[in-house]
RNA sequence: GGGCCCGUAGCUCAACUGGCAGAGCAGCUGGCUUUUAACCAGAAGGUUGGGGGUUCGAGUCCCUCCGGGCCCA
């Protein structure tokens, strides 16, 4: 028997050790009069060695124990905080304390009813004169002063790290808290939040490897969505003029320290808007939500970050230009680009496609490089299947990506309304998937329909979730502001559960 | 896909150039009625990620597989 094998016996042991007591090990109810925040906030002018007349009950789990013969401390921690337990022979009679020490654990959740005192060392506590089992723990938690620190079990098991490794807590808070300051920020602005669908029949909406599945009852393949704009596009045809959708979106692709199969994205749009409204409204609602967090200044990986409004704009051909010396305008071809770039020396895949080489070459050279709030734009016509072109430049569309802190945070344009040159782009999608690009978008004939009974002129946005909660936490990886990220499974020779 | 690094007790970590696998916490036994990482005494706990190889001898060197991390693509 291994020893992580005889520490769950033990504990076994001790549960049948209770049961054999006549003690429910899990019982189905349990008193609550307060939480260990609620008696620290109350009590806090509670002088050393005095008690309350009142009595309480508190509920948590055990975390530590100080054991002193017949009087012991007990650190109580619930989903608030921490609260001291004393417990004597002397008020619970020799059998039951005995019986507490004897077959409670650290790990164990537990009730305990008593005045509340302030011990001479000035620590706020429970003097218990009655407990209740909760529910019995059958194996230990990570150690207590120095938490969990295995990146691999950290992340396969999220509970431990987030049971004793505070500012993992901390991470999934404010990813909530930004969250519900993204929706608070839109509420306020007449957005209506919606739901289209995840199971899709023809994916669209980027360029990305969809997940496949299958509807038994309707015989039809299906595709988890790679994004919700085709859908929210339909909406605003119905006459809804702000739409957004926050929700998974799931991409077939490599996992990294930037991506997972599945993310959270929200897309918003706005009619009557272009894109220039929707970097007034990308930059106010970043700020809303940093303000929310009192983080306007912030620190991402080492540079300081300051994102209140305005940012700066900056054209893709500039930016190009400034870090890779070559001029777009003097390369209108794949095969004078692809020579430019091999006579710089640099290694590129040779892409299918003029735009595509210019997407690696933004990413590679000028994405790194956007600390300060900015916004790249007007991108190439040829890579921007659903933005509307821009009238003085129509190789170009009306499009950006918002980059802070060298993350890549989304992606928005004018879109495109105008239902016969939405055909011919998917035309041309079509063309570059013959060559070979799996990426490319397959046509959509129902959005084509849908398009042909007037979609006003739309600002539309799409934000990734997880990268500005990495933005806001300081995290250098998306897996630590997943709850639950993709791992690979383990198998036999693998250490971790 | 390629390169580099890591995997030792439930948890956190040691182990020199290849030479008896250790410690703290948790657990167990005993003591202790105001502790705060409580303390004191004692006993126990190992497929060193899996498999193979080199060697008198492998946690350590080599090969391979699994998982993770970082960088490149």
């Amino acid at each position: 028997m291994s020893a992580e094998e005889r520490l769950r016996a033990e504990r076994l042991r001790k549960l049948e050790d209770l049961r054999a007591q006549g003690i429910d090990p899990y019982p189905a109810r349990c008193e609550r009069t307060h939480t260990a925040q609620q008696l620290h906030e109350r009590f806090s002018e509670l002088p050393p060695g005095e008690e309350t007349e009142e009595f309480v009950w508190v509920a948590g789990r055990i975390t530590g124990r100080r054991v002193l013969g017949k009087a012991s401390f007990w650190d109580l921690k619930d989903g608030t905080g921490r609260i001291q337990l004393l417990l004597s022979q002397d008020a619970l009679g020799e059998e039951r304390y005995e019986l507490l020490l004897r077959d409670v654990d650290l790990g164990d959740f537990l009730g305990a009813y008593g005045r509340v005192v302030r011990t001479r060392r000035g620590e706020l506590s429970v003097r218990v004169e009655d407990v209740q089992l909760l529910a019995k723990a059958l194996r230990p938690l990570p150690e207590k002063w120095h938490g969990l620190k295995d990146r691999e079990a950290r992340y396969r098991q999220r509970y431990l790290d987030l049971l004793v490794n505070e500012p993992s807590r901390r991470t999934f808070e404010t990813r909530s808290r930004i969250v519900r300051a993204m929706r608070q920020f839109l509420d306020e602005r007449g957005f209506l939040e919606v739901e289209t669908p995840i199971l899709q029949p023809i994916y669209g909406g980027t360029a990305a490897r969809p997940f496949t599945t299958y509807h038994n009852e309707l015989e039809q393949t299906l595709y988890l969505r790679i994004a919700p704009e085709l859908y929210l596009k339909r909406l605003l045809i119905g006459g809804f003029e702000r739409v957004y959708e926050i929700g998974k979106n799931f991409r077939n692709e490599g996992i990294s320290t930037r991506h997972n199969p599945e993310f959270t994205m929200l897309e918003c749009y706005q009619a009557y808007a272009d894109y220039e409204d929707m970097m007034e409204l990308t930059e106010q609602m970043v700020y809303a939500i940093a303000q929310e967090l009192g983080k306007e200044k912030l620190s991402y990986q080492g540079h300081d970050v300051d994102v209140t409004p305005p940012w700066r704009r900056l054209p893709l051909r500039e930016a190009l230009l400034e870090h890779t010396g070559l001029d777009l305008e003097e390369l209108p071809t794949h095969e004078a680009l692809w020579e430019a770039v091999q006579r710089k020396g640099l290694f590129v895949d040779q892409q299918p496609t003029w735009g595509r080489l210019v997407d690696e070459l933004v990413s590679e050279y000028v994405e790194p490089k956007l600390i300060q709030p900015t916004f790249l734009l007007d991108y190439p016509k040829e890579i921007s299947p659903l933005a509307k072109a821009k009238p003085e430049a129509p190789h170009l569309v009306e499009r950006f990506e918002p980059f802070i802190g060298g993350l890549e945070l989304g992606n928005a344009f004018s879109e495109l309304n105008d239902p016969l040159d939405q055909r011919e782009r998917f035309r041309e999608q079509e063309e570059q998937r013959r060559r070979g690009d799996e990426e490319a978008h397959p046509l959509d004939e129902d959005f084509l329909l849908a398009l042909e009974y007037g979609m006003p002129p739309t600002g539309g946005l799409g934000l990734g979730v997880d990268r500005l909660v990495m933005l806001f936490t300081d995290a250098r990886s998306i897996r630590d502001v997943i709850l639950f990220p993709a791992l690979r499974p383990k198998k036999d020779g693998a250490r971790t559960p």
